[in-house]
RNA sequence: GCCUAGGUGGUGGAAUGGUAGACACGUGACACUUAAAAUGUCAUGAACGUAAGUUUGUGCGGGUUCGAGUCCCGCCCUAGGCACCA
């Protein structure tokens, strides 16, 4: 999985200087190679981490699961063990509060680098992945890890891809029941078109399916009926659009496309990728699209990894109009254009209809004979369309098509443009243009002139008036007045009465706005040369609150756009009381659009001198019947009423389910002569041994090199990297089971992941994935609950001591092996543990984790203290440390907040250093360390203890002890610290206060001043309020 | 552009609206030592002060509060995600 490294010839990286090593603390006494070569051995040898089958133990389940290794060439680097050691705590003290805990490790070996690094190597991928385990492992054992061993896996071992092979018939032999919402047998689907044919069926399928009756489907031949089934199952056949690198030879998915400076590339190889129409199997994964939403809302996973698969899943509710088209010299009602829309109400605003250049194209097929520049430019935009993805910043074309589209609503002729800006692969590759209200539109149809129609106005209510119900109606304008050099108007009346205002006016009986707008001109301000652009039709209802005049407005106002011709000027004709109160300021627009507060104000800016669309909620206006209704209410009703269909749509597509790959699982199924499909009766279906695993180049996989695979019809490309990994956590339920993937009680008795540990970055991977599969099991009563992981931890990344990510490319990888040969594997996991929060970026610091290291031999050599002395009196200061910590570790696991944990570790050990303590109160101390350092805790604890400390119990904390007696407080005077006060716990505030009022530093400040009032907040501060 | 998370000493970081900088690294001084390392003790945000102490200080500007790193408004910067999804 964390397969970020591209593999090369394994190579020992020594980051360290000679310099780092010799900081390395002088070994004293401690000695961790030889404590923790020890204690590792035993552990080898009495298993004492297994997790027992569920008819084994009584004990409660608890499973704490790391994300699986992706077993890479260059062997573990310092970042893995982040996750691992974390899942390690979590295990250790799960299994000493008496939990059953299962914490296995396995590897995923197929995919791309093992099958990169055979090529360049001239071996067997099988060989390779051999030999990277076998680094991986022996790394991982230095780390004193606590697996469950016997339970590892292998998703190359044909033992465990037989199930994932199972699983995709498993998918191909279902449909999705849209009614019952759940996977069901496309057994159960053929009966039905049997009886009734497709009519009213309530299944997910691809696209649209012509309808087809009983007799219809009996007649179809064997290759109609796979042909049509293929558009229910779960796994299907299909040809798309993929993103095609010439390079590797292979389809890759989008995840694994960045951008690069022409264009797309892999992410791997940085190589160009294009699109490339290609025969695929895909997995239905959109059928589940609303169940992996809202089963977003049961696990508890961090806010922006749910976040990342809400917008990747990407559900938009909308409605899909019918636009009938008049076509040059064809009849007219013939033909329809369908758009999608999330904005229903804004349908009267309609002045031009977009669509992508592949619908065209599928007119122009279907007999339609544009002018031959339309044809051109549609052809020239599918090609640019294939070169790239697509990029928001590119300049929107478009040329008009010929064709008028009678607006469903008004009637009228709306032009159809073909443009490069509309999407195919979304909603209906057609769009509505609204450009007043909408970007992309208004960009669209500035650059070519077309007209733009406003039918949402803003409803502006100021939050200070929103309970009001007491306005006071007023006709008013707010008027944009343009000096010939573009500069604006504005009226600054100082901070108290509002800033920086447009020219505003009461408009008086037998005004018209025009009229109002000029005469204010005038009158405020002195210009005369005015002239009108343009006034707003819309009415804008906007309620505001004059402090001046202690009266709440409901100001029904209308835009006036006015530029002057000249600066000539007469004497500004104010009234008495408005001398004095603003200046007549020219500003910038810019700099207008910065210091206009009022929302009102800046729409009008918005509107004229940045012409920029309203894309908000208001009211509908200019739009016959409809207007007046709330933005939000006609989206329904208007659609509703002109005949379209509330339809939802997923930004998020079926999953490709294939590779162009030799190294992958075989796909379990083969073609007859007469291309029907069958499946493999008897799994696995093993991938043939070749020499020549190279890539094809022509779409097809490795694997139509090898003639008697060819020969046997069998499926040419493999399952994906993801394949694998999408199930392999039941498979530790019960990893050596022969007859099944796992046993049924197995199942119930684990249920799920309780807590996943692993990289935030296979959000919309692996994550995504993995959840589908867990629901389609669970559809089959195969898995009992709805998500596979309950709890997820996203740790984050440790980057190099320069700052960096760690890449070979850097020279700056930390190897483990190093830092455990100088330090020890107890001090890498507890500096690893300390060295910052879980879920942070942290650089690694080669100075830092001495401090970790001398931690463990002041642990050591207190221990073997403890033992000399062999005392039975413990100091109360030291009982109440090791009692605080019990509490503080404890809620800190439950957290992943390690590095907490592990500071007040360090604050108890101060204490402890110079204190009397038994040997029965140190065990304690070593209990709770145990799940961060244990090969040392355990050797210590072994001196004098019988029973093994990871079968005892975890410490609970003693309130005697962690209660406290006095506390320490501030004492502020007016806000600032004056002093400190100790007095008895859940002091009484009149204590308190006389304490507070008798400090001496405290006494200097209130020394002949009078105390307004005294707060007090229990065990926390005093501060008292003096005049000053 | 949009969404999400952040911004605290020389460094990693800690802090339920209540004594900012716990813990650790580093640095300095001292002890031990022929010496160095290791170890131990003390100090360590900045400025002023012999000191007691004072001022100042959690990206920037405002606000709420007796009291703000924490809450609210606006801005700047960094990281991650999405990016013509209508």
């Amino acid at each position: 999985m964390a397969r970020a490294q591209k593999t090369q010839n394994i190579k020992k990286i020594s980051p360290l200087k000679k310099s780092d090593v010799k900081k390395a603390p002088m070994i004293t006494t401690y000695d961790p190679k030889k404590i923790e070569s020890a204690i590792q051995k035993k552990w080898e040898k009495e298993k004492p981490f297994k997790a027992f089958s569920s008819a084994k133990t009584k004990k409660k389940p608890f499973y704490a699961l790391s994300m699986i290794p992706y077993p890479s060439g260059t062997g573990l680097h310092i970042g893995h063990p982040r996750s691992y050691t974390a899942t390690d705590i979590v295990a250790r003290q799960k299994r000493m509060e008496g939990f059953n805990v299962l914490n296995p490790m396995g590897y995923d070996a197929f995919g791309l680098p093992a099958e990169q690094f055979a090529i360049q190597n001239k071996v067997h991928p099988k060989k390779a992945v051999a030999m990277n385990v076998a680094t991986f492992e022996r790394q991982l054992k230095k780390l004193g890890l606590s697996f469950d061993w016997d339970r590892k896996i292998n998703t190359t071992d044909p033992e465990y891809y037989k199930w994932t092979q199972w699983i995709f018939l498993k998918l191909y032999n279902s449909y999705y029941d849209t009614k019952k919402q759940k996977a069901t047998s496309i057994e159960s689907l053929i009966s039905i078109f049997e009886k009734r044919g497709n009519k009213d069926v309530s299944a997910y399928a691809s696209g649209e399916v012509q309808e087809f009756s009983k007799q219809e489907w009996l007649q179809m031949t064997p290759l109609q009926k796979q042909e049509t089934l293929m558009r229910y199952r779960l796994a299907y056949e299909g040809i798309a659009e993929v993103n095609w690198c010439e390079e590797l030879g292979t389809v890759l998915a989008n995840d694994e496309v960045v951008d690069g400076k022409d264009g797309p590339v892999s992410e791997r190889g940085g190589y160009p990728v294009t699109k490339k129409n290609i025969r695929q199997w895909f997995l239905r994964i959109t059928a589940y699209a609303d169940r992996l939403l809202s089963g977003l809302n049961e696990i508890e996973w961090p806010e922006h990894i749910k976040e990342i698969e809400k917008n990747w899943i990407g559900r938009s509710e909308g409605a899909e109009i019918s636009f009938k088209l008049d076509i040059p010299g064809q009849s007219e009602n013939k033909h329809s254009v369908k758009v999608f829309t999330t904005r229903a109400d804004t349908l009267f605003g309609v002045t031009f209809i977009a669509i992508s250049p592949e619908l065209a194209q599928s007119w122009i097929d279907a007999g339609w004979s544009p002018d031959v520049s339309v044809a051109r430019y549609t052809k020239q935009t599918i090609q640019e369309h294939q070169k790239a993805t697509f990029d928001a910043t590119q300049k929107k074309t478009g040329v008009y098509t010929g064709v008028y589209a009678k607006h469903p609503g008004t009637g009228e002729n709306i032009p159809v443009w073909v443009t490069n800006y509309v999407l195919p692969g979304y909603g209906t590759g057609a769009i509505m243009g609204v450009p007043a209200h909408d970007e992309r539109d208004f960009e669209f149809a500035k650059e070519y002139g077309l007209p733009i129609k406003n039918v949402i106005d803003p409803v502006y209510i100021r939050p200070d008036v929103i309970a009001r119900t007491d306005f006071t109606k007023k006709h008013k304008v707010v008027s944009l007045v343009e000096a010939p050099d573009g500069k604006i108007l504005t009226m600054n009346w100082g901070p108290k009465l509002g800033g920086r205002l447009l020219l505003g006016g009461t408009i008086e009986k037998g005004e018209t706005p025009e009229q109002t707008a000029l005469r204010e001109l005038k009158e405020e301000t002195g210009y005369v040369h005015g002239d009108i652009v343009s006034v707003s039709e819309e009415t804008f209802d906007y309620k505001y609150f004059a402090t001046s005049k202690n009266v709440a407005y409901q100001a029904l106002t209308r835009f006036v756009h006015i530029k002057l011709r000249d600066l000539e000027k007469e004497e500004a004709s104010l009234e008495e009381n408005e001398k004095g109160l603003f200046k007549v300021e020219w500003v910038s627009k810019e700099h207008a659009k910065k210091e206009i507060v009022e929302v009102l104000h800046l729409y009008a800016l918005d509107l004229y001198a940045f012409q920029t669309p309203f894309c908000g909620e208001g009211v509908i206006a200019r739009s016959g019947e409809f207007s007046g209704l709330s933005s939000l209410d006609a989206r329904k009703v208007i659609a509703e009423a002109v005949g379209g269909t509330l339809v939802t749509r997923y930004k998020m597509r079926d999953a490709i389910f294939a590779r162009q790959r030799y190294w992958g699982e075989p796909v379990p199924l083969y073609k007859d002569a007469q291309a029907i499909i069958h499946e493999v009766k008897k799994l696995p279906l093993t991938l043939p041994n070749t020499a020549s695993y190279e890539p094809t180049g022509t779409g097809e996989g490795p694997l139509a090199n090898i003639p008697a695979w060819k020969k046997g019809g069998y499926e040419t490309n493999t399952m994906p990297g993801w394949a694998g990994s999408s199930w392999y956590y039941l498979r530790y339920m019960d990893a050596a089971n022969k007859k099944k993937f796992a046993d049924e009680k197995e199942i119930r008795y684990w249920k799920h992941v309780d807590i996943y540990l692993g990289g935030g970055e296979h959000a919309t991977g692996h994550l995504l994935y993995a959840r589908f599969w867990h629901k389609f099991l669970k559809d089959y009563g195969l898995v009992h609950t709805e998500e596979p992981f309950k709890k997820f931890v996203a740790h984050g990344m440790i980057l190099a001591s320069d700052g960096r990510k760690m890449s070979k490319r850097w020279g700056n990888v930390v190897n483990p092996d190093d830092v455990i040969n100088i330090y020890g594997a107890d001090t890498a996991r507890l500096y690893i543990a300390f060295m910052g929060p879980y879920t942070e970026a942290i650089p690694w610091s080669e100075e830092s984790i001495v401090g970790s290291r001398r931690f463990i031999e002041r642990l050591y050599k207190k221990g073997l203290r403890v033992n000399a002395e062999n005392t039975t009196k413990t100091d109360l200061s030291a009982l109440k440390a090791i009692h605080k910590l019990i509490q503080k570790v404890s809620l800190d696991i439950a957290s992943c907040s390690f590095n907490t944990a592990v500071a007040k570790a360090m604050e108890t050990m101060n204490i402890l250093e110079s204190a009397s303590i038994s040997k029965k109160d140190f065990s304690v101390f070593l209990q709770v360390l145990y799940p961060f350092v244990p090969h040392v805790t355990e050797y210590l604890w072994s001196q004098w203890n019988k029973e093994p400390i990871h079968t005892s119990k975890w410490p609970r904390a003693d309130k005697k002890y962690t209660r406290e007696e006095n506390v320490t407080i501030g004492v502020q005077i007016n806000g600032k610290l004056r002093g400190n006060i100790t007095i008895p716990f859940n002091s009484s505030e009149d204590s308190a206060k006389k304490h507070a009022l008798e400090e001496e530093n405290v006494r200097k400040y209130i020394e002949g001043k009078t105390i307004l009032k005294v707060i007090y907040v229990q065990n926390r501060i005093v501060n008292i309020v003096i005049k000053p």
